[in-house]
RNA sequence: GCGGGUGUGGCGGAAUGGUAGACGCGCCAGCCUUAGGAGCUGGUAGGGUUAUCCCUGUGGAGGUUCAAGUCCUCUCGCCCGCACCA
């Protein structure tokens, strides 16, 4: 046979499989009424069109396509697209570098990643392809966006922001990684800005509670989202301000400690603090601690270990339970974000108010003591008692368990009416608008009399204008557009000025695997009997960095959609896969660290196939691999071993000893007992091929199991091939190997299945083991003496345990172990081994 | 600090409580070849002996069990997430 050349034949396979349009899956005529039992929806997360796929794209759409291509062949009907997620920075970026087009420079990439992903020979059905900046996409965001806007969803406040004065624009908590920005890495700013934003907050409960409704998700990625959404249960109790006719509420999750706070503080941004000093004596140093506060960046102010600060402001709280008056201060600890923005302090059992107490010599009262006794050793604490213990010093509480005098507290409160149960989240309304201009523009109108009106739906979309420089000034491009931002209002008809911030292209992710269903859709976003066929996803596989950000804000979505009756289901992905990362030169892939392995080349220079089965092979694939240059060469290697067995096979056999008639059990007369022993060894490799792919992902174990076929097909062959039964045999083997591989290769397997006779192995039914194969005639016994390994004996598979035990006494080797000794037990584990214990 | 994950040859990694190191890389040897950075075959945890066999070994220390990489307790290292969240 000739020699393998992937070029060629990749090439002639992938032409076949667009001209036949062979993975396109049309929608049923009538989805309300059609089984959806049968559909899979594998979708793997969308590529941001940056510039060309990257090998962690690659390990990704490897392994959407096995998943794929197997459930296709185990008889689901696969629902596969792909689409880009268009709009963004980078294009902006590099817009601004070149004075190229930000759309012009998508359009290339998003044609690069294209022709990228059609030479990988992913089998995806295109004509459901989408990219969100297309105005036919981005309208239906904006439609999103106005009906979260007549729910309330959508709303605008001024708040403090985070400002990344790198990328000139505003960013989500979700963005915000240590303090810095998760792009591009600049330390973000406060500011206080009037931004949009979607009231994700309402939903907490909902994204934490239906958790329990996701089939397989990875545990990491439940806990992220858990600690992210940050539940806390508690109280809230309200402190009155001494001589002020003034409330302010606090959140604790310590209401057993109430009769210990000692002293009072306010978020520096707390809108009373203005009110609580002004015109006193205290005005100007509290106002001058507000502002340092206030320009101080986040992550400095975070930065635990540093010293407590604050500033008195001459007014006492009331504390509810023992009607004490206690000082309230101002402290940049005390987080405007979080809560209710103001806190009581309770030093002694609160390691951060304690370090307050302590440099501010405020008294330190213990009420719950750890030995039930020690009440009253407040001066003496090292630090604060933060484990349970029983209550001291709180009237008529003392003597109770701190935890059931918590519950008894909150009770008290609520019939005083001075508090009441609560609930805190962690989560933070989701900041959507941008200062930028590659974004789908916000559809609002600003009107003096009317106030922020929305567009109506039938105005949208609203286009993105043309604008002379895409810049960032501190505010969008756009609003440089005279001719974009002046309009009329739709209320009142008169004057209007458009909004000029975009959407953050978070919101653009979040509905994307709705719009696939039904991408062609001008009359709504999607076609809700339509949608609830295909979804929910049945497998999402992406990068384990998205397990906050896109996860998160595409669960909440989802969940306005299914209160809107837009869909069905409450979740959108039902099993979720997060691949590692592949690293090099033990650093993660990056352009500035220049250890980039680029697929291109070596999708050039060996093969789509190999790549593909490369990247699947280095490890399991949840973990974090390193990219070994020599490891391809090995699967390159591989494939060529293939090719020369089967080739050799294919010349050596006729297509009639083809694989129908190696379904049925060898009969007559097996010339060579080998010829059994490969049919075995076959349908034991289909077994574990089809479930390391099914069952568990692991691709790695499911491709070495195919290599173990090949290399016992090599061992054998040459004396296989003069008997009947061995080229019967052999024939199965071969054509089983590239069934097998091909969910991982399809080129090769498609190839060498068209070589062996046969049409259209992407819709051909997946290998069936055959349980008469599968069955041993012998095994190999072990024998343990007191655990250790001393003897393997050949034994029948039909043995009783009695002659199990019997033919491991008479071993010779264990009986070395054995003389002499007294037996206590022998265990017998049929099929594996025998254990004598003695003594 | 809290939460999650992970630790096995020179390397990537296999092992429903039942033969530790499958498979691959690398390395060594043989065959084939005018040649080989091709192909085929064999070997390759460490230590001691080599006809063979023995001992030790899955980060460390205990424990459960006839039997532990696997289960339990404690502990150490690394990775990830959150972190002044009241």
């Amino acid at each position: 046979m000739d020699k393998y050349d992937p070029a060629k034949i990749e090439a002639k396979w992938q032409q076949i499989w667009k001209e036949q349009d062979s993975f396109r899956v049309p929608n049923p005529a009538e989805p309300g009424k059609t089984d959806p039992s049968r559909k899979s929806y594998v979708l793997e997360m969308l590529p941001y069109p940056s510039g060309t796929l990257h090998m962690g794209h690659v390990k990704n759409y490897s392994m959407g396509d096995v998943i794929a291509r197997f459930r296709a062949r185990n008889g689901f009907t696969v629902f596969h697209p792909m689409g880009y997620d268009a709009f963004g920075l980078p294009a902006e970026n590099a817009a601004i570098k070149t004075g190229a087009h930000p759309a012009e420079l998508t359009r290339i990439n998003t044609g690069n990643i294209n022709q990228q992903l059609h030479r990988l020979g992913v089998s995806i059905d295109w004509s459901r392809e989408i990219s969100t900046c297309d105005a036919e996409y981005y309208k239906w965001t904006q439609y999103f966006f106005l009906k979260f806007f007549e729910r309330g969803i959508a709303y605008r406040k001024e708040a403090p922001v985070n400002w990344c004065p790198s990328c000139a624009t505003v960013l989500a908590n979700e963005q915000v990684i240590q303090g810095e920005c998760e792009r591009c890495g600049a330390t973000v700013e406060p500011r206080s800005l009037t931004q949009w934003f979607f009231r994700i907050t309402g939903y907490a409960e909902r994204l934490l509670a239906d958790i329990n409704l996701l089939d397989s998700w990875p545990e990491r990625v439940i806990t992220m989202q858990r600690n992210w959404i940050g539940r806390s249960e508690g109280a809230e109790v309200v402190f009155r301000v001494a001589g002020l006719d003034i409330d302010i509420p606090v959140f604790t999750t310590r209401p057993d400690t109430l009769f210990g706070a000692t002293f009072f503080l306010l978020a520096p941004e707390h809108e009373l603090v203005e009110t609580l000093v002004d015109g006193t004596e205290y005005e100007n140093p509290v106002r001058d601690y507000v502002t340092a506060a206030r320009l101080k960046p986040a992550a400095d102010r975070a930065a635990a270990g540093r010293g407590k600060t604050g500033e008195f402001t001459g007014r006492f709280a009331i504390n509810p339970v023992n009607g004490e008056s206690i000082p309230i201060y101002v402290s940049d600890y005390v987080l405007m974000e979080y809560g209710t923005g103001a806190i009581m302090a309770v030093p002694a059992h609160d390691q951060r108010d304690f370090e307050f107490a302590r440099k501010f010599g405020i008294e330190v009262r213990v009420v719950v003591s750890g030995d039930g006794a020690g009440a009253g050793d407040g001066p003496a604490m090292a630090a604060a008692f933060t484990e349970d213990g029983v209550m001291v010093n709180s009237g008529r509480f003392d003597g109770m368990p701190n935890r059931d005098a918590g519950r008894a507290i909150t009770e008290w409160l609520g019939v005083e009416h001075l508090g009441r149960a609560a609930v805190s989240y962690r989560l933070r309304d989701w900041l959507i608008s941008r200062q930028r201009y590659w974004g789908a523009p916000i559809p609002v109108i600003y009107c003096d009399r009317c106030g922020a009106v929305p567009v109506p739906e039938a105005d949208l979309p609203v286009l993105l204008p043309e604008v002379g420089d895409y810049a960032p000034k501190g505010k969008s491009p756009i609003a440089a557009n005279e001719e974009f931002v002046n309009t009329t209002c739709p209320s009142c008809g008169g004057p209007g000025r458009r909004e000029t911030d975009t959407m953050d292209t978070f919101v653009d992710s979040s509905w994307y695997f709705l719009r696939y269903t039904d991408p062609h859709n001008d009359l709504a976003p999607f076609d809700k009997a339509v949608a609830g066929y295909w979804m929910p996803v049945d497998q999402y596989i992406g990068g384990v960095e998205h397990a906050i950000l896109h996860l998160m804000y595409a669960r909440f979505f989802t969940k306005v959609l299914f209160d809107m009756k837009l869909v069905n289901f409450r979740e959108p992905f039902r099993n979720l896969f997060t691949q590692g990362m592949i690293y090099y030169k033990g650093a993660k892939m990056s352009k500035s660290k220049g250890n980039v392995v680029n697929p291109d080349e070596h999708v050039e220079r060996y093969g789509a196939d190999t790549l593909r089965l490369y990247v699947l092979f280095m490890g399991p694939p949840e973990l974090d691999v390193e990219w070994q240059d020599q490891g391809i060469e090995g699967a390159f290697r591989f494939l060529g071993r293939v090719w020369r067995l089967v080739g050799e096979i294919i010349e050596k056999t006729e297509a009639g000893e083809s694989g129908a008639a190696a379904m049925a059990p060898v009969a007559g007369p097996v010339v060579s007992g080998e010829a059994v022993g490969l049919m075995r060894k076959t349908h034991q490799t289909i077994t574990r091929v089809t479930a390391d792919i099914g069952e568990r992902f692991h691709f790695n174990t499911a491709i070495s199991a195919v290599m173990e076929l090949v290399n016992q097909a090599y061992l054998i062959k040459d004396g296989l091939f003069s008997s009947e039964d061995g080229r019967l045999a052999l024939r199965f083997t071969a054509e089983t190997i590239v069934q097998l591989l091909d969910p991982f290769c399809p080129h090769i397997s498609a190839e060498l299945w068209e070589r062996l006779g046969h049409e259209e192995l992407w819709q051909h039914p997946w290998p069936q083991a055959d349980a008469v194969y599968l069955e041993e005639e012998t095994y190999e016994l072990v024998v343990q003496v007191n655990g250790k390994v001393r003897d393997r004996l050949q034994m029948a598979a039909a043995a009783s345990k009695d002659e199990l035990v019997a033919a491991a006494r008479a071993s010779g080797k264990a009986g070395r172990y054995t003389e002499g000794k007294q037996v206590i037990k022998e265990i017998v584990v049929p099929g594996r081994l025998v254990n004598i214990v003695v003594k």
